[in-house]
RNA sequence: GGACGCUUAGCUCAGUUGGUUAGAGCACCUGCCUUACAAGCAGGGGGUCAUAGGUUCGAGUCCUAUAGUGUCCACCA
């Protein structure tokens, strides 16, 4: 026979299983005969490889679709990829830059083409990355968010909104990336402290000295301004209100204005007014009827309305300006000042407001629909944790409506036509000539938001789609749920009429050692291919599964690493003795259990049932550590050395091959390749692979209670009996008199030698429990440290007895705590009363 | 400004509906090469569970307040 090499290597034991498992089709759902669980994945974005975090969101995916293929299921796990617009585009035409070549010389068409070189690139690294970390989806099924089908979902989706006047085309304040030269939607901006100044402006007085102090952090957009705001209630401005001010160097009259906008605490409490470059503002101008002066090009340049400042960046501008006021006496102070300013979440380039005509989806319906639909059980998605439910809520409330057009070629153009004033929308171009397409392509996440149907068929009624729709299961990261996870659900709510999934776990991120964000310019990251390399990724796989509680951040440790693969390495060398002790096993026997293959047998029972209870609610950190428990003290430390004793008895081999056998299977869901290597070398197995074996079921027929308490007692026993003598440095062959024939206990404890009675009269150190005693003898000077450790232990327990007795003088207590509990410090007062006396001794 | 977390051993974290003397891994101390495993085995030390109140027979767990810390959202002339 061959055998498990010494140690766990997992370079070895993971090579070509993966493909094994693809190319028997274990991966591929469609089994009619059972019930289905599907779970699509959050595509990755095609811009690169995949990094910690997609490691952590694909594991536990694989650890609940393996689950649930092992409990049953038909189980489809769908993958696929996001074509990211603006994130791809930035890369490549990044990419283009490098060799020289602009994104608009170069044209649509080829820009496409050199998109497309990059996807399929990057998609092959990704396909092969998933084959490194084990994900077991479905490649049958693998959807791309461009692909014809997607397409033709993403159209139909935008026609039929507009036609319901959900989307619409208009002019509006938008944020604009400079850069990519887009607008963006809300969420696509982040926002980053910066150092800047608070500039303290003089708008003079219309023929006259006076002026008004006006405080901004944007001097440069001086030019666009129309009005100067104060409050009404303001007493300092009220002879200003109605009158004109001159707009430094246009020289230009503007008036002052009274408005809510204008916030007496703030600043001066006099405000300028940009209406075409500030969201505040340009609702201001839109009360006032001000003029909309733009004063930017769109890569954020001064335009021509800027006399001689014209062509000048924003930042150059703005030292210009300055000096300039300050040259002219317009300059009062200058104040610095951190504030938050907004930068395009992927060009990183600082956002500009801007007014531009762009769709819009209208969110007011969609979002009261999605809020109703959480009131109830049945249509409602259940987030684990639940506390995420929350933020979900707070953000649909008042989300504003989400601008989808992005000026961008990589995406979904949007399926609209124009004729002079007239607009077309529809799935295919107009009939007649002189329509002209819209340029613009659709928000990567207006694609993305359909994914858990689109990927199934729909439009089409497909056998899939009705099949697997809903998904039972979604599992992303909490920083998405904003961008996408609510996209989801009030998009397939509102198409479809039904939540996307009914489950929603939400993990957290995985962060630096340092408890910072793992990113590029820290050097602070973790390549989880390193760690697979050095670890295997079974031991990455289970650290971040069972690591912490979802929806909590994990800090990468890589001491974490190396004491999973321990662990691995110990049930590596648990197997390879149970596979040495039952390879001439061909049935399994459970006639004449011993008391301790009834105590395993009763342990294991009882993991497998609560195994399965954590793994339905997602509680992977607590099957976790119980099933650690199990399997090292239980199993490892207790059973395998109790069946050493025993060792040709056909029903403890029968033993150690089911709990042996169902420990692979539990852990197969979070360690797949060194289960299945183990498995492979079963003498007995249900299955060609343990991927498509069953889970253990809890199987009543093996809990023997009485059995149970009986070798727990022995276990206490002898854990007593090893400190005791470790305590007290009493060496391996001291006398020991015994008054039980426990061949287990006498042989955990190699208890051999037989006393005489000449011998009784030297010192002894007894150990008891209720069945079992012995007594120790030793003889040996008590030291000082001797003494300390009596009196400590004394102390302590009498401090323990007055505790219980006080407790169960309570009536209180004794009336209203649960019997049981009551019984059990009854009983713990009578030993501590016991041991208490032996001590004095 | 609003919301949501977190604070438990030296470090990183568990701790389910309130119920034994609060657990694990790593680190630390002592003793062991006991033929599955020295990346191991056996044993041990280490915590007034952030603070102050409250509810309860009983609080790490529930409630209130405070402090520190983090994240998200909004605002930021």
């Amino acid at each position: 026979m061959e055998e498990l090499e010494k140690k766990y290597n997992p370079s070895i034991i993971e090579k070509d299983k993966y493909n094994i498992w693809k190319s028997k089709g274990y991966f591929t759902a469609g089994d009619k005969s059972k019930n289905t669980f599907s779970i699509v994945i959050p595509p990755p974005n095609v811009t690169g490889v995949l990094h910690i975090g997609h490691a952590y969101d694909v594991s536990i995916q694989d650890a609940i679709v393996r689950y649930k293929r092992m409990m049953g299921f038909d189980t489809l796990w769908l993958p696929g990829m996001d074509h990211a617009a603006i994130a791809t585009e930035a890369k490549v035409v990044q990419k283009l830059k490098n060799q020289g070549i602009n994104k608009y010389e170069l044209g649509r068409e080829k820009f496409l083409d050199a998109c497309w070189d990059w996807t399929k690139e990057h998609a092959d690294v990704i396909r092969s990355q998933w084959a490194a970390l084990g994900v077991s989806v479905d490649y049958t099924r693998e959807r791309f968010t461009l692909d014809e089908g997607l397409n033709k979902a993403v159209t139909k989706v935008f026609v039929e909104y507009y036609n319901e006047g959900l989307i619409y085309r208009g002019e509006k304040m938008i944020n604009w990336d400079p850069v990519a030269q887009t607008a963006l939607s809300n969420e696509e901006v982040v926002y980053s402290e910066e150092q800047s100044a608070f500039y303290h402006l003089k708008y003079k007085l219309e023929d006259s000295e006076e002026f008004i102090d006006v405080a901004t952090t944007r001097p440069e957009t001086l030019f666009g301004d129309t009005a100067v705001a104060v409050n009404e209630e303001d007493e300092r401005y009220k002879s200003f209100v109605g009158k004109n001010v001159i707009l430094p160097i246009l020289n230009k009259p503007i008036p002052v204005i009274t408005d809510e906008h204008a916030d007496m605490t703030k600043g001066t409490g006099a405000v300028k007014i940009t209406p075409a470059h500030d969201p505040n503002d340009f609702e201001v101008g839109n009360r006032h009827n001000l003029e909309r002066i733009v004063i930017l090009n769109d890569d954020a340049t001064l335009n021509e309305n800027c006399s001689k400042f014209a062509g000048m960046t924003r930042e150059e501008a703005r030292v210009a300006v300055v000096k300039e006021l300050e040259d002219l006496g317009l300059l009062i102070k200058t104040e610095p000042l951190t504030h938050e300013v907004g930068h395009s979440e992927r060009t990183g380039a600082m956002v500009e407001p801007m007014i531009k005509e762009q769709w819009f989806v209208d969110m007011k319906g969609l979002s009261k629909k999605l809020i109703d639909l959480q009131k109830s059980d049945d249509t409602k998605v259940h987030f684990v944790p639940k506390r995420f439910e929350n933020n979900l809520f707070a953000w649909m409330r008042d989300c504003r409506d989400w601008c989808i057009s992005r000026q961008l070629w990589w995406g979904h153009q949007i399926p609209a036509w124009y004729k002079d004033d007239e607009i077309y929308v529809g799935m295919d171009a107009p009939e007649g000539d002189g329509w002209q397409r819209d340029n613009d392509v659709l928000d990567t996440w207006f694609s993305s938001a359909l994914w858990p149907f689109s990927t199934l068929g729909w439009p089409l009624q497909t056998d899939d789609l009705k099949r697997y729709f809903p998904t039972d299961c979604l599992v992303t990261g909490y920083d998405i749920i904003f961008f996408w996870v609510s996209r989801m659900m009030f998009q397939s709510e509102h198409i479809l009429g039904v939540r996307p999934f009914k489950d929603c776990v939400i993990h957290g991120l995985v962060r630096a050692a340092d408890g910072r964000k793992m990113s590029k310019s820290l050097g602070n990251g973790i390549d989880p291919f390193d760690m697979i390399e050095k670890y295997g990724v079974d031991a990455l796989r289970y650290y971040l599964n069972t690591d912490c509680a979802f929806g909590t951040d994990l800090r990468f440790d890589e001491t974490k690493m190396t004491s999973t693969w321990n662990y691995i390495n110990k049930i590596w060398n648990a197997s390879r003795f149970v596979l040495l002790n039952i390879a001439d096993l061909d049935e399994l026997t459970f006639d004449n259990l011993s008391e301790e293959d009834k105590w395993i047998l009763t342990k294991y029972e009882n993991i497998v049932k609560s195994s399965i209870a954590h793994m339905d609610k997602y509680e992977f950190n607590l099957f976790g550590s119980e099933t650690y428990e199990f399997i090292y003290d239980d199993f490892c430390s207790n059973y395998i050395e109790f069946s050493k004793f025993n060792s040709e008895s056909k029903t403890t081999k029968s033993v150690l091959c089911y709990v042996l056998t169902g420990i692979l299977k539990m852990l197969h869901p979070f360690m797949p390749f060194v289960t299945e290597e183990i498995y492979q070398f079963l003498p007995i197995k249900d299955a060609e692979s343990i991927m498509i074996s069953s889970y253990p079921k809890y199987n009543k027929e093996y809990v023997f209670k009485d059995a149970y308490k009986v070798v727990e007692e022995k276990i206490n026993f002898i854990k007593s009996f090893r400190n005791i003598k470790t305590e007290n440095n009493i060496p391996k062959d001291a006398k020991v008199l015994i008054n039980f024939d426990d061949e287990i206990i006498i042989k955990m404890l190699k208890l051999s030698d037989v006393i005489t009675k000449e011998e009784l009269n030297i010192k002894s150190y007894k150990v008891e429990s209720s069945n079992y005693k012995a007594i120790i003898f030793y003889e040996k000077e008590e030291s000082q440290e001797d003494i300390e450790f009596k009196e400590k232990q004394i102390n302590d327990l009498k401090a323990s007895i007055e505790r219980r007795e006080k407790l169960l003088s309570n009536e209180n207590y004794v009336n209203k705590a649960p019997a049981n509990i009551v019984e059990m410090d009854r009983k713990k007062l009578e030993e501590e009363k016991i041991k208490l006396e032996e001590l004095k001794k």
